[in-house]
RNA sequence: GGGCGCGUGGCGGAAUGGCAGACGCGCGUGGCUUAGGACCACGUGAGGUAACUCUUGCAGGUUCAAGUCCUGUCGCGCCCACCA
C-alpha cells in the first residue's frame, strides 16, 4: 500500500481544519453566564442565548494514563465514539461538554526516576505532550481550555482538599449519610463532666475516638516488604514467599496505613445501581465486588471453658447465610488469626497449631486461596456446643477461613457445603444431612434449596419446611433465644489508601506527640494546600523501609516539631473526582463552582430547559425522527465510555467519593456517571491481544501517515459494534480509506484534480495553496433533487441518526457507504442533497467533511457557516413512503415467490395476488388452502395441508 | 466452582419473530490504462445443467413463520473465585 497513490490530500485538509478549530476554539463549552463571543461558531448557532440556559450533554472519555509507549488503538476507539456522538449532538443542538486530560501520577514514571535519577515531573510532561500531539491529529472536539492533570498542583491542590473533607467527615448511620466530624456523638462517659476545661486525658481518649469515627482513618495493615528491593509490594507481586522480581525473601511487615470507609456505602452503592444506565454485566460485577450476604450471626459457647474466669465467657460468633443448616453443624473452624485462637488452643495441640498458624503466616492471599487446592487445618483441642442440638463438636482452625470476611470463623455443615465436605472428608469428621434434595439426588455436599430434615430440638423444628421458610424460621427462634441475629454481610473491604511512594499526592496530614505520650495525627489547614512534594535525589524508599518521602528530612519536620505523613495516595484518587474539574476546571476558589457543578450535571437543570423550551433549537429526533433517542436531561454524566479494566475499582471509587461529596453538600446528584459504555478490547490482526512480544502490535501513528484520521476513525468504528471485542484489520482501514476516496471524487471536478496533483508533486511547498484552488465537480448543481435522490438522502438520514442513538457506528458508516454508492451513479448531483449528506459524514470524518462543505459553499458563492454546528437533518418518513412494495409470498413458510404490490393494498387484495403468484403454484395446486397469514406491507404466507 | 456474554459465508460483521448474509474485506470476470497493487462496472453462502434442495455450533420445543423466543447440550470469551 505504501507505493498506492492517495486516495485524497488528507495530510493537507487534516492540518489545516485542526489549525482552524484550536484557533477560535471551536469546541470550546460555556459556563452559565460566560459570555460567547459574537464571532464564535456556536454564537452563529445559538445566538446571544445565556449558555446555561441550552440543555446540556456532557460527555466523557476515560482519560488515559500517558504511558512513555504513546496512544495504543485502543484509545482512539473509545475516544472516536465519543466524539461522533458529541458531534452529533452538538449539531442536535445540545451544548455539548466534551473534555479530555491525564491521569499521570503513577508508577513508571517513578521507576524511571530511581533508575535515572530524572524528576518524575518531567518524563510526565513529555508523556503528555506526545499523547496530546497524538489524540489532537485525531481531530477530536474536545474543549482543551479544560484540560486537567492529576499531577498539576492547581489540581491535587483539590484532590487532597476532598481528603481532608473525608477526614473531617463521620458516617452517621442514623441518617445513613456523611456529615462534619463535629456532629458526632460521643458516648456518655467521654462527655465532659465541666464545660469550662476537659481534663487531658479526657481530651486524649476523645480524640481516639473521633478518630476512629473518621471516613479517613489510620489503621496498622500488614504489608509485602522485600529488604533487597528495599520497597513495599502488592499481593500479586509475591509468589511462594518471594519476591516475583528477583525471587528475593520478603516479610510480613504491619505498617501504618491510611483507609478510607467505603464499606459504610457498601448499601448505597448497590442499591444506587438500580438508578443508573450501565449495561448489566458491569452492574453484575459491581454487585459481585461489593457482594451483599444475607444470613445471620450465630453464637456459639466454648465447651469445657478454659478462659471463663479471665474473659467472662465469651462465645465464638459466626456468620452463615446457612441458619437452617445449623443441625447439621458438626464442627467449628476459625482462621488461624482468629482473636479467641490461643485462649481456647489446648496445651497438647499448642505446638501444631503454632506450626500451622506460622505456615500460614508465609503465604499470600493469593496462595491462600489457590484454586482447587488440597484443605489444611489442625484441630485446637477445643470444643464448642451446636446451641441448637447441644452436642459438643470440635474446634479446627483452617486457612480456608479468612479472618477479614465475617467474623473470622465459621460453623461447618459439611452436609451441604462443598468446601466443609471437602474438609471433613479429608480428616473424617461427622457429616450428617439436614437438607432433603428435590427429586431424589445425593445429599452429601448438596447445597442449593431443599427442605429442611433432622433439624429439631425439644423447642423447635423446621422439618419439612423448604429452605427460605426454614431460615426465616429458625432465625426468629435464634433472636428470640438471644443466640443469633439476622445480619447482612459484604464482601467489600475498606479501602487501604496509602501508598509509600514518591509520585502521588502527599497526604495533608501531620503527626504530634500528646501530652500523654501518644502519637496523633492532626489535618492541616485548607490554606496549606497543595501541599508539594519535597524535592529528592533519590527516589528509593529509605534503607529502613520508610516511603520515599522520609528522605526530605528538612521538608518532614515541621518548625514546631511536628511530622508530616510521608505516605502519599494512590492513582486511584485523582481518577475519582476529575469529571467534576472538568466542569469548572480553572476555578481557583473552588473545587467546582457550584452554577457549573449543577449545570453540567444536571442536578437542578430541570426546570431551566423548560425555560428555554421554545428558544433552544433541539433538531433531530424528536417526534417527527421516530427515534427514541430523544433528548433527556440526565442527571450526572450524561456518557461515560471507557474499558471494561475500570469496572470495578475505579468506578466504585468515583462512586465512593460523588457520594460523599453529595452527603455534605458539595455535588447536586447522588451519582456521578448515569450512563456508562465499555468499549470492546482491539485485538491484533491475528486474533490475539496486542502484545509486543507477538510483534502484532499497530501503532497510530503509521496508520495516521498511511491514511489519515479520517479513514482511521471510520475504520475503528466500523469493525464491528463498539461493546465487542474485535480484531485490528488494516484492510478494512483501507475500505473505508477507499470509501472516503469516492466521497472525494464525487465532490471534486476530475481536470482540477488532475492539475492539483501535478502542481503538487512539481511544488509541494505551494500544495495548501493548490489545495484552495480545487474546482467543485460540475455535475453538481443548484438543482431540484428528484424523488428518487430524495429517498436516497432521507433514507440515510434516518438509518444515521437511528443508529447514533443507539450507538450503532459501524451499521450508521454502512449507511453513509450506501448513499454515496446510489449518488455514484447519478448524472446530477443537487447541491442541497450533498450539503445534507456531509451533515451525516461531520461527526465521522470532520476533516472531509468541513474541507468539502467549505468548497461547496465557495462554488455556489454562499458563505460557509462552521459544519460543526450546522443543523442536524431531520428526516421526513413521507419521502421514504414506496407507490409498490414487494411483498415475499411463502407457501408452508417457505419462500416461493415474491409479488409486487400498490403500496395501499387491502388485505383481501394481498390474499388474492398471493394466490396467483405464479411461482406459488405448484405448491398450491390439489392442496386445500387452510390458513392465509397477510402481514400488511410485509408478507403473505399460504399455509396448505 | 459461580456470574455475565457470545457462536451467522473464505474474513470483519448486518438482520422491531416476517425475503438470512446489509456494508466492508477478499476473490472472480470485464472496462480504463504503457502498466498497475489506482479507478469504474458486474458477479460472489453451499450443492445442482436445471426445477429445486440445503444453510445461522449441536439436539429438541413453541409458532402460520425462529439466527431471533424456550429447554438441554457443546465450544469460546470476560469477570469473580475457599466470601461461609
Amino acid at each position: 500500500m505504501a507505493a498506492g497513490r492517495r486516495q485524497y490530500p488528507f495530510h493537507l485538509i487534516e492540518p489545516k481544519w485542526q489549525h482552524r478549530w484550536d484557533e477560535q476554539q471551536a469546541f470550546r463549552a460555556w459556563n452559565p453566564g460566560e459570555a460567547v463571543p459574537a464571532d464564535h461558531p456556536f454564537a452563529e448557532r445559538h445566538g446571544q442565548t445565556e449558555p446555561g440556559l441550552l440543555p446540556k450533554f456532557y460527555i466523557l472519555d476515560m482519560f488515559p494514563y500517558p504511558s512513555g509507549a504513546g496512544l495504543h488503538v485502543g484509545h482512539p476507539e473509545g475516544y472516536t465514539a465519543t466524539d461522533i456522538l458529541a458531534r452529533y449532538k452538538r449539531a442536535q443542538g445540545l451544548h455539548v461538554l466534551h473534555p479530555m486530560g491525564w491521569d499521570a501520577f503513577g508508577l513508571p514514571a517513578e521507576q524511571y526516576a530511581i533508575k535515572t535519577g530524572r524528576h518524575p515531573r518531567r518524563t510526565t510532561e513529555q508523556n503528555v505532550a506526545t499523547f496530546k500531539r497524538q489524540i489532537k491529529a485525531l481531530g477530536f472536539s474536545y474543549d482543551w481550555s479544560r484540560e486537567v492533570d492529576t499531577t498539576d498542583p492547581e489540581y491535587f491542590k483539590w484532590t487532597q482538599w476532598i481528603f481532608l473533607k473525608l477526614y473531617n467527615s463521620w458516617f452517621n448511620p442514623r441518617t445513613n449519610k456523611a456529615e462534619p466530624i463535629e456532629t458526632l456523638p460521643y458516648p456518655p462517659e467521654l462527655e465532659p463532666t465541666h464545660a469550662e476545661h476537659t481534663p487531658p486525658d479526657l481530651e486524649s481518649k476523645r480524640r481516639a475516638y473521633r478518630d476512629s469515627k473518621r471516613l479517613a482513618y489510620v489503621t496498622e495493615a500488614p504489608v509485602w516488604w522485600c529488604e533487597k528491593l528495599g520497597t513495599v509490594l502488592a499481593n500479586e507481586e509475591v509468589v511462594d514467599g518471594k519476591s516475583e522480581v528477583g525471587g528475593f525473601p520478603v516479610i510480613r511487615k504491619p505498617m501504618r496505613q491510611w483507609m478510607l470507609r467505603i464499606t459504610n456505602y457498601a448499601e448505597r452503592l448497590l442499591n444506587d445501581l438500580e438508578t443508573i444506565d450501565w449495561s448489566n454485566s458491569l452492574k453484575e460485577m459491581q454487585r459481585n465486588w461489593i457482594g451483599r450476604s444475607d444470613g445471620a450471626e450465630v453464637d456459639f459457647e466454648v465447651a469445657d471453658c478454659r478462659f471463663e474466669a479471665s474473659d467472662s465467657r465469651k462465645p465464638i460468633r459466626v456468620f452463615t447465610t446457612r441458619p437452617d443448616t445449623l443441625f447439621g453443624a458438626t464442627y467449628m473452624v476459625l482462621s488461624p488469626e482468629h482473636r479467641l485462637l490461643d485462649l481456647i488452643t489446648t496445651p497438647a495441640q499448642r505446638a501444631a497449631v503454632e506450626a500451622y498458624k506460622a505456615e500460614v503466616a508465609k503465604k499470600s492471599d493469593l496462595e491462600r486461596t489457590e484454586l482447587a487446592k488440597e484443605k489444611t487445618g489442625v484441630f485446637t483441642g477445643a470444643n464448642a456446643i451446636n446451641p441448637v442440638t447441644g452436642g459438643k463438636i470440635p474446634i479446627w482452625i483452617a486457612d480456608y477461613v479468612l479472618i477479614s470476611y465475617g467474623t473470622g470463623a465459621i460453623m461447618a455443615v459439611p452436609g451441604h457445603d462443598t468446601r466443609d465436605f471437602e474438609f471433613a472428608t479429608k480428616f473424617n469428621l461427622p457429616i450428617v444431612q439436614v437438607v432433603q434434595p428435590p427429586d431424589g439426588k445425593d445429599w452429601r455436599g448438596f447445597v442449593d434449596d431443599g427442605v429442611a430434615v433432622n433439624s429439631a430440638n425439644t423447642e423447635i423444628t423446621i422439618n419439612g419446611l423448604p429452605t427460605p421458610a426454614a431460615k426465616a424460621k429458625i432465625t426468629t427462634w435464634l433472636e428470640k433465644k438471644g443466640l443469633g441475629t439476622k445480619t447482612v454481610n459484604y464482601k467489600l473491604r475498606d479501602w487501604l489508601f496509602s501508598r509509600q511512594r514518591y509520585w502521588g499526592e502527599p497526604f495533608p496530614v501531620v503527626w504530634r506527640n500528646g501530652a500523654d505520650g501518644t502519637v496523633y495525627h492532626e489535618a492541616l489547614p485548607e490554606s496549606a494546600l497543595p501541599l508539594l512534594p519535597p524535592k529528592l535525589d533519590d527516589y528509593k524508599p529509605t534503607p529502613d523501609g520508610q516511603p520515599p518521602l522520609a528522605r526530605a528530612t528538612e521538608w518532614l519536620t515541621l518548625p514546631d516539631g511536628a511530622k508530616r505523613e510521608t505516605n502519599t495516595m494512590p492513582q486511584w484518587a485523582g481518577s475519582c473526582w476529575y469529571y467534576l474539574r472538568y466542569l469548572d476546571a480553572r476555578n481557583g476558589a473552588t473545587f467546582v463552582g457550584k452554577e457549573a457543578e449543577n449545570y453540567w450535571m444536571g442536578g437542578g437543570g430541570r426546570s431551566k430547559l423548560q425555560v428555554s423550551g421554545s428558544r433552544s433549537q433541539v433538531e433531530g429526533s424528536k417526534a417527527q425522527s421516530g427515534g427514541s433517542g430523544g433528548f433527556q436531561p440526565t442527571p450526572g454524566v450524561d456518557l461515560y465510555v471507557g474499558g471494561t479494566e475500570h469496572a470495578v475499582l475505579h468506578l466504585l471509587y468515583a462512586r465512593f467519593w460523588h457520594k460523599v461529596l453529595f452527603d455534605l453538600g458539595y455535588v447536586s446528584t447522588p451519582e456521578p456517571f448515569y450512563r456508562l459504555v465499555n468499549q470492546g478490547l482491539i485485538l491484533g490482526e491475528d486474533g490475539q491481544k496486542m502484545s509486543k512480544s507477538r510483534g502484532n502490535v499497530i501503532n497510530p501513528d503509521d496508520i495516521l501517515k498511511e491514511y489519515g484520521a479520517d479513514a482511521f476513525r471510520l475504520c475503528e468504528m466500523f469493525m464491528g459494534p463498539l461493546e465487542m471485542t474485535k480484531p485490528w484489520s488494516t484492510k478494512g482501514v483501507e475500505g473505508v480509506y477507499r470509501f472516503l476516496g469516492r466521497v472525494w471524487r464525487l465532490f471534486v471536478d476530475e481536470q482540477s484534480e488532475t492539475e492539483f496533483e501535478q502542481n503538487s508533486t512539481a511544488d509541494p511547498d505551494r500544495s495548501p495553496e493548490f489545495l484552495e484552488k480545487l474546482q467543485i465537480s460540475g455535475t453538481i448543481k443548484d438543482v431540484d433533487p428528484t424523488p428518487a435522490q430524495l429517498k436516497a438522502l432521507h433514507a440515510a438520514i434516518k438509518k444515521v441518526t437511528e443508529d447514533l442513538d443507539g450507538l450503532r457506528f459501524n451499521t450508521g458508516i454502512s449507511a453513509l457507504m450506501v448513499f454515496i454508492n446510489e449518488a455514484m451513479t447519478w448524472n446530477t448531483k443537487p447541491a442541497a442533497i450533498l450539503k445534507s449528506f456531509l451533515t451525516l459524514l461531520q461527526p465521522f470524518s470532520p476533516h472531509l467533511a468541513e474541507e468539502l462543505w467549505s468548497k461547496l459553499h465557495s462554488a455556489l458563492g454562499a458563505k460557509s457557516p462552521a459544519l460543526a454546528y450546522v443543523p442536524w437533518p431531520q428526516f421526513d418518513t413521507l419521502l421514504l413512503v414506496e407507490d409498490t412494495l414487494e411483498i415475499p409470498v411463502q407457501v408452508n413458510g417457505k419462500l416461493r415467490d415474491v409479488i409486487r404490490v400498490p403500496a395501499g393494498a387491502t388485505k383481501t387484495e394481498l390474499e388474492a395476488a398471493a394466490l396467483e403468484a405464479e411461482k406459488a403454484q405448484p405448491f398450491l395446486t390439489g392442496k386445500a388452502v387452510k390458513k392465509i397469514i397477510v402481514v400488511p406491507k410485509k408478507l403473505v404466507n399460504i399455509v396448505v395441508a
